[in-house]
DNA sequence: TCGGTTACTTGACATCGTGTCAATTGACTT
DNA sequence: AAGTCAATTGACACGATGTCAAGTAACCGA
């Protein structure tokens, strides 16, 4: 339970995440980590070998706290493609915003360190086996427009869940979450489903 | 002309690019291009006052070189909104292979950077505009979809042409650049067009 | 031909962040 | 009393950017 005195280890990963909603990513370092978790600089690089290290460790543990497998149980779970393609959005869309400290990290440490590159292109690649089962259920009930193969689909769709795209429209063009969600539903039927009602 | 001996700075400006263009954007070091562009490392200063600068140069630089004006006339002639937004993607479409060392070099640099930051949003936006007048067409000619408003038009068609995704499809994806072009066409259409034949 | 300017060189150095090493402390075991 | 473990302190190497001072070589105009 969180009300327990945390160990050292799981301090560290909350300083992290804590540090990394709050300001720019570079501008979180090894030294701000140490003493907003109240131990040595040093002391980190006993639970963790690199920064590169913690910022991979960071990101399992962000999984962890906000129980992904459950969020999509819902898109696992849908009858028809429809339901399925809406259902996987909806929960990307909410889980988004909470990993996005950690996913710009992940992301700016990736040109130096090829651990982290791998990191994240891992966690990339589960979302878009989350695409490819959305599109081989539209394919399933012949919903998937035949301008595209289903290989092709699944590249769309998961460029356009891409966490680049949401950052794009959520920020820089301010839209609110909840036309985000309503938006790229739409977009994604438009695109990919035969009879695009909406 | 590119035969007579070039100036210290041009020739700064044709390594770093070519440097930038061969290899990964954080190995490519001042002392790289000092090396490559046969002068020592301090003399970079002289000419520009930062890393930063050389970079945000260099971009400039290629805009110059590649006549991007002369590219988007095709886009600005265009008799139908349609026609303008396939000229439009087209042209981006070829425009972004060239820009592609530099491009990611200025959003590694924004990073850290607020004046590479504020170089690169400077094109982003001079890009959006041309989405924006795209969109302007299609909806003087009765073509946009009622699904979005004109400034939601514009923030899709952003999107979709982000270099960000034009990476992901056509180095993540693996698909080559007549892929990209036909299908971005192809996907702007389904989302913005009212009636999406094509 | 002298003097000045311009472009560039060399070498030393400050700064900042990461990561390493060695010696030490303090608490909890057995 | 001895041992172990987590953490501390302080010093330090490395790599990259950026600065500074002194020197050089070519060119240009009076």
């Amino acid at each position: 339970m969180s009300s327990e005195a945390p160990c050292t280890r799981d301090k560290i990963l909350q300083s992290t995440l804590a540090l990394l909603e709050a300001r720019e990513v570079q501008s979180v370092r090894m030294g701000d980590i140490a003493k907003r978790s109240g131990i040595s600089r040093q002391a980190l690089y006993l639970h963790f070998k690199s920064r590169a290290e913690l910022l991979i460790a960071t990101t399992r543990y962000v999984e962890d706290i906000h129980d992904v497998d459950a969020r999509l149980l819902p898109s696992r779970t849908a009858r028809t493609g429809l339901e399925r393609l809406d259902a996987y959005i909806e929960s990307w869309g909410e889980f988004l915003p909470k990993i996005q400290g950690i996913a710009k990290a992940l992301i700016v440490m990736s040109e130096t360190d090829s651990e982290a590159a791998a990191a994240w292109d891992d966690r990339m690649q589960a979302m878009r086996s989350g695409c490819a089962a959305a599109v081989k259920a539209l394919k399933r009930d012949k919903q998937l427009s035949p301008q595209h193969t289903v290989e092709q689909a699944t590249d769309i769709l998961w460029m356009l869940m891409s966490f680049q795209n949401w950052q794009q429209l959520t920020q820089a063009c301010g839209w609110p979450p909840a036309t985000y969600g309503k938006k790229l539903k739409q977009m994604a039927r438009s695109i990919l489903v035969v009879d695009a009602g909406g």
